[in-house]
DNA sequence: CGTGTTTGTTATGAGGCGTAACGTTTCCTG
DNA sequence: CAGGAAACGTTACGCCTCATAACAAACACG
């Protein structure tokens, strides 16, 4: 079965057919997980909001696992893209508005996708594991190298302050140069682990605010107090710090 | 039917084996959460590997809603005890190392049973509503209660510094008076506000670390950065900050 | 136009949830 | 202690979903 068409050259009637279909099915799985708040997704009710029947979805993905694969890349691509569109108005040299406004987007994208964010960065779904390579990672390292590329920035331009926290272990500084070998040179171990420190801190706003753990607080306190964290992450990373 | 047994009296011996009968469907079901890796649980194969029918389970439980709801209360009563034990042979003075401890439970707990902990702190089950009120909620404020004791006991000895972030926002003010007032007058606002941050960063570390996004760090790199990070978090909070 | 591919259908089986109806054991009380 | 009630467990069943198989229609293309 064609599954995957290369791009060089143009799609077919057919091919544009199918990729159409295949995005529709994802749409409409979105769609039925936002409606019902959840994360599970019945082939039944996809087919059925789309006019077919649910076999007919296997010829587009071969199980559940491979629907959720697809959309779990789609998600990282939309974050990316969010953040990316955030930054985008933003001059280079604005350090402390793009991560105002890169950790902004990511609150916003959970929020607005809760169930997209906990596809991608919540528990597994039953039975479903990641493949270790393939299009998936990349979108997750382009996303997240957005982030990373303030930090860039920053070193670079010489406004990268020291961290909070100076100390440094081996393990670290050995971790950077293994899995993460272009920062090296430009982003100083410790400011490098403030860098995972401040994902962290921003993920675990994001996250309890997500799944409802901040809920008890008016909107405007979680607006205010999300302003203060990440306040609170570029001053502890040595990043240029937002105004309050 | 006799769900709920009131403990002011001895239990007579079928309120013990019913009350034995559902810990060992609680017991079970954690045990296939654990083997399968998933929050998932099918009546079936809790009865199966209990020697029972699956119908038999509805004795115990209304349904699979009903199982989930005791699994998150006895998650927030585990987190709870872990953090107890962690801190009870510290003494009262120890700040920083009942920071440690606190944040170390926290941490190994979710390592240790990361499908509980997903459970009880990330997405919400696919149809399960959390009820406003209850044992569960309670549990949830015993359990990180203890972290703000930590907070309580600074403050009351004059050991709470001044948080690297000091503005605080009406809102949050106002949220303080309403839900927590009794910390008004003890934790200053702009205390209450970090308290709420350094949760946020121990979640996010812990989160991230617990659905695989830390994997590509060496255990020992893992280890480090999380040492690294909760010294980050009591030091931006005003606590005494543990030694390196 | 005819042939092979793609896309859809209906039919079917496997398995889980939850209910109903029916024994069997345990407790409790007259 | 005997009878009755409650609790506990079973089998049988209906409904739903996943996934496959077999078949029919639409389409692309020589």
């Amino acid at each position: 079965m064609l599954r995957y068409v290369t791009v060089t050259q143009a799609l077919s009637r057919r091919e544009k057919a199918r990729l159409a279909t295949t995005d529709e099915i994802k749409a409409t799985a979105l769609d039925l997980m936002r409606e019902q708040g959840t994360t599970d997704v019945r082939f039944t009710d996809i087919a059925r909001v789309m006019g077919m029947t649910a076999p007919a979805l296997y010829r587009y993905f071969d199980d559940r696992d491979e629907l959720l694969t697809a959309l779990i890349a789609d998600g990282y691509l939309a974050l990316g893209a969010r953040i990316a569109a955030a930054l985008a108005p933003l001059p280079a040299e604005d350090l402390a508005g793009r991560w105002v406004a890169a950790g902004s987007s990511y609150r916003d994208w959970a929020r607005s996708e809760p169930q997209q964010f906990a596809l991608v960065l919540g528990m597994p779904v039953p039975g479903y594991v990641a493949p270790d390579e393939g299009p998936t990672t990349e979108a997750a390292k382009a996303a997240m190298g957005q982030l990373a590329s303030i930090f860039v920035a920053a070193a670079e331009t010489g406004r990268l302050g020291e961290p909070l926290i100076r100390e440094v272990s081996q393990a670290i500084i050995d971790c950077e140069k293994a899995k993460h070998d272009e920062l090296i040179g430009i982003v100083p171990p410790e400011s490098f682990q403030a860098m995972m420190q401040t994902w962290a801190m921003l993920h675990g706003f994001v996250s309890l605010e997500a799944y409802g753990h901040f809920d008890w607080l008016e909107p405007d306190a979680r607006d205010e107090l999300f302003r203060s964290h990440i306040r609170l992450a570029a001053k502890a990373a040595g990043l240029p710090v937002p105004a309050p």
